[in-house]
DNA sequence: TCCTTAAGTTTTGTATATAAAACAATTTAA
DNA sequence: TTAAATTGTTTTATATACAAAACTTAAGGA
């Protein structure tokens, strides 16, 4: 994984002066194990993040003696530990979005019969902030917390909007762009595309996308100086919408819904 | 808070050898930001932590840097990034606990014919891992995700079971206690009330908790050390409940399916 | 207005965290 | 079974992270 040692690399070039590298390294083993598949390691995960062994010895050592990672018995093998839980969650609770919105979300839903869902753009990644399941049909794919890559998912190219093209060129310069369905764009120029389709549209429709039988209605939420701040949408399997009525129904209630959340924002049309 | 130095030197005492104290100052920024109710400056982050200004500003820096932390306009506002919510949702992913318990849960079900509840404590709040509807009885009114209160939920009390006196008036120091039901209690004293009998008795029954007309029957599940890991309930809407039944029928179910998950937790009574 | 205090930033000498190397303990291969 | 390779741990010389102090800017108070 070259990505990693490229990353710590650019921090490190660009803000040399203060950063504290152990801090920096540490961080990172984290979210290495959060996104390996399996618990790692010391020289694994020295590997992966580009260090000796015995720095990944220390790194590991600090972070397992705060409960940050937690061994198996033979103290092998890291795994994340309990006390990484209540930083995601505390983030969360501060969000006075989520409280905002929330109503608007369960009105939404009640309405549409549809599950529906707030999310926020972090990093080149959607991140679902909120999801209420419809009463209908029981499920959401979606859960809190969740994240999807911005290049592929009409959310993303809704929390794109606002943003010039050499600032969307510049976050997905060194991305590859997986085809995740026939709706995916294939490069940077057709991500720009997207991205100002659905600027101008206000909202995005989607029919089959990023699975079998799913679909999404999708509309921004901007805040008090117009910038967009999070999506909302409508999501779900295709049993549970009315396709005729998609333009007459779905997308008016979509866009009136995110709106109102926008004015409580402090958004002024 | 002298508590946070307290851990600190606690910390270093012990392990010095092998320590990165950047990387331990830093997560530790993190947590007194999380705990914080709002943005803190650099001078009182070194101070809550007990470092020099200097120091909190090259710890932040380097968070903010990596999308730990964000900051206001100004930047002089620290509070939690977007990149903290991976973290925590990538343990959950991993905590087998919740593989271990959905049959259990789904027998659970199956057997009182009332919906069934997976949590843990997250914080302040319980925080809802899984729930198994009911067949019968339409809904659960709580999903995956959810999040109530400890000191108003007998999920919390459960929860709090083997905890200090001491350490419980610390949790709870600052928070108002908002009466939910004639169930709450009204302050930390009686909160730590609820909480002994609940663990003396091993199990809570609670009738019109929350809100009109849904009742509760709720057991704790125990790791390999003997310590409150999670909670397992069965909840819904009064209508779904036989009350004769309770102490002979729901309750023993419903403790007995607890140990069980226990017992695959590695709980040895 | 000027003075005082406080907070954020930068510089710098020094205490110390770090990576390499050595060592110990496993695992793998022949 | 023995040798070679790999991994975890400890030591240690040195590169560097740290706290203090200096500097800069902003906020209050008289």
């Amino acid at each position: 994984m070259p990505n990693n040692l490229n990353e710590n690399e650019l921090l490190h070039k660009n803000h040399d002066r203060y950063f504290v590298p152990g801090l920096s390294r540490g961080l990172r083993v984290l979210e290495i194990i959060a996104q390996a598949d399996k618990p790692l390691t010391i020289a694994e995960i020295g590997k992966k993040l580009g260090v000796s062994r015995s720095s990944a010895f220390r790194i590991t050592y600090t972070l397992r003696h705060m409960g940050f990672l937690s061994t198996d018995k033979g103290d092998k093998l890291f795994d994340l530990g309990p006390r990484v839980l209540g930083l995601g969650f505390a983030y969360l609770n501060r969000q006075d979005i989520i409280k905002i919105a929330k109503p608007f979300l369960e009105g939404l839903r009640d309405k549409t019969e549809v599950s529906s869902h707030l999310a926020i753009k972090a990093g080149r990644e959607v991140l679902y902030l909120d999801n209420v399941l419809s009463k209908t049909s029981f499920v959401s794919n979606i859960s809190t917390g969740e994240r999807r890559p911005v290049y592929a998912s009409p959310q993303g190219w809704l929390l794109m909007g606002g943003t010039s093209e050499s600032d969307v060129r510049a976050l997905f310069e060194d991305v590859a762009f997986k085809s995740l369905s026939e709706h995916t764009p294939a490069n940077i120029n057709q991500l720009i595309k997207r991205i100002r389709e659905a600027e101008k549209l206000g909202y995005v429709i989607s029919r089959g996308f990023m699975r079998h039988g799913g679909s999404i209605v999708t509309a921004p939420v901007f805040n008090e100086v117009g910038r967009v701040v999070a999506v909302i949408d409508i999501s779900g399997p295709d049993s549970g919408f009315d396709f005729d009525k998609m333009d007459s129904f779905y997308v008016p209630h979509v866009v009136e819904t995110a709106r109102e959340i926008s004015r409580n924002l402090g958004f002024r049309d």
